[in-house]
DNA sequence: TCTGGGGTCCTAGGACCC
DNA sequence: TCTGGGGTCCTAGGACCC
């Protein structure tokens, strides 16, 4: 058996944990620089409000509905998680952390001696007291159904108090039938209208369908699918992997057409790339650097392009990374255009170890102990107090975060204060 | 004025090797 | 009528996830 534990509206959630007064009210929670809703609270989705609903065209009805409003906390978000992950580690040996807010647990051999539909209440309440986020569990012999199984948690609560177990056949067939086609994990926007075109309504539905098709336009993904939803497990528990590709891009708070401004954003782009690679101790071998103009402004030129370059060497020294993409960079800048967003993605990766040398040009030997003291530095001080030179030293460059709460559980300084009465 | 950010896997087709 | 048979690697594009 899998479990699958799933917190309940995530970032809403984290915003609660630490200020009672939210509770019972509508929480909606903004992506970077307040642009959109990425999380919302049940009272905020029974009020109508849409997952990337734009901040501005909703700022009315936020006010008239006493909506409370945060800009997005991602130091807040990552510590929640982990302890989160940390107390459903008790749970099994067998962990998978599949995003911020869920994770998968192997249960082999657990049903011969747990009663599961209680191990969940027990994770339920030991989370909740522990961390203040409240999750839904899903039980199943596949993590396809896990994932079927959360869903009927999480709608209703009040029956299964937030936690399902898929056991029985009877109960297989009554989920799949109930599941939407496009509720489904790995069925997207695509397939699903495909699929409905063919009248697959609900994963049940999608069972019936015949192998062939499903291998012919979903490939042997779908047909993966198709097995774990009646009960036949392909997927397994996967291992924390080193990350394939490392990316960090960011639309600016406004539009900006200075290629200083640009190259300084793409330079500090690149140095926070290479920073997560040395975490990794990878390198990158190559680097992608893209720009945009507001594709929102229709009245405005758009432009948008993108260059893949390979490097010479093996680097993960912010110096070099950092060089090479402004050089990238300086090949697609075209002047004259107001652009919104750019960003630098590093792949390629081999690890830092086994460098191979090149002949001819190789990566700056000085540059390792300086990045690993500056590492050193940076964390332990909780923030980029060195920077390339190339980066914005006086931080002109601000996101726009308006409604950012303190960071509750990682600056001793913005820990909350309690008074004895 | 204002519309997020970061990942994965699979396939087909082309280039190339012996 | 008839023109070998196997491979690998790389890339772009499409689909999906949170």
């Amino acid at each position: 058996m899998f479990a699958l534990i799933d917190c309940n509206n995530f970032y809403a959630s984290c915003e609660r944990a630490f200020q009672p007064t939210l509770k019972n009210r509508p929480v909606v929670v903004l992506s970077n620089n307040d642009g959109c809703v990425i999380a919302r609270s049940n009272e905020a989705k029974a009020l109508g409000i849409p997952m990337g609903a734009p901040a501005f065209e909703y700022k009315e009805i936020f006010e008239k509905q006493n909506i409370f409003v945060c800009s997005s906390n991602y130091a807040l978000y990552g510590d929640m998680s982990n302890r989160v992950m940390t107390i459903l580690r008790d749970y099994s040996p067998e962990i998978e952390i599949y995003s911020i807010d869920e994770a998968f647990l192997k249960l082999t051999g657990f049903e011969e001696h747990f009663n599961l539909y209680e191990y969940g209440k027990d994770m339920r309440y030991k989370v909740t007291k522990g961390t203040g986020i409240p999750i839904s569990i899903g039980f199943a012999e596949t993590k396809a159904l896990a994932k079927v199984a959360n869903k009927i948690a999480k709608k209703f609560p009040d029956r299964t108090g937030n936690v399902y177990v898929i056991d029985t056949e009877e109960k297989r067939i009554k989920a799949l039938k109930w599941t939407r086609i496009g509720d489904v994990w790995g069925i997207g926007r695509k397939h699903c209208k495909r699929l409905e075109a063919i009248n697959v309504f609900t994963a049940y539905d999608f069972t019936q369908l015949k192998d062939d098709w499903i291998q012919r336009c979903m490939s042997i993904v779908g047909l993966r699918l198709k097995r774990e939803l009646q009960g036949i497990s392909c997927l397994d528990i996967e291992d924390v992997k080193d990350k394939q590709n490392i990316a960090t891009t960011r639309s600016f708070d406004s539009n900006y057409k200075e290629f200083a401004f640009i190259s300084e954003r793409v330079s500090t782009f690149a140095a926070t790339c290479a920073e997560k690679l040395r975490r990794q101790k990878s390198c990158c071998n190559a680097l992608m650097v893209f720009i945009h103009t507001n594709g929102h402004r229709k009245d405005l030129e758009q432009y948008s392009r993108n260059m893949v370059i390979k490097l010479p060497f093996s680097t993960n020294s912010s110096i070099e990374v950092s060089r090479f993409a402004v050089l990238a960079l300086k090949k697609i800048f075209k002047e004259g255009l107001y652009y919104k967003k750019a960003g630098v993605i590093v792949m390629d990766f081999t690890p830092e170890s086994v460098t191979q040398t090149s002949l001819f040009s190789n990566s700056n030997p000085k540059h390792s102990p300086v990045m690993k003291v500056m590492d050193i530095i940076n964390h332990s001080i909780g923030c980029t107090k060195i920077k390339l030179a190339s980066q914005d030293i006086k931080r002109t460059w601000k996101m726009r975060q308006e409604k950012l709460s303190p960071r509750f559980t990682t600056r001793i300084e913005e820990v909350i204060k309690v008074k004895a009465v």
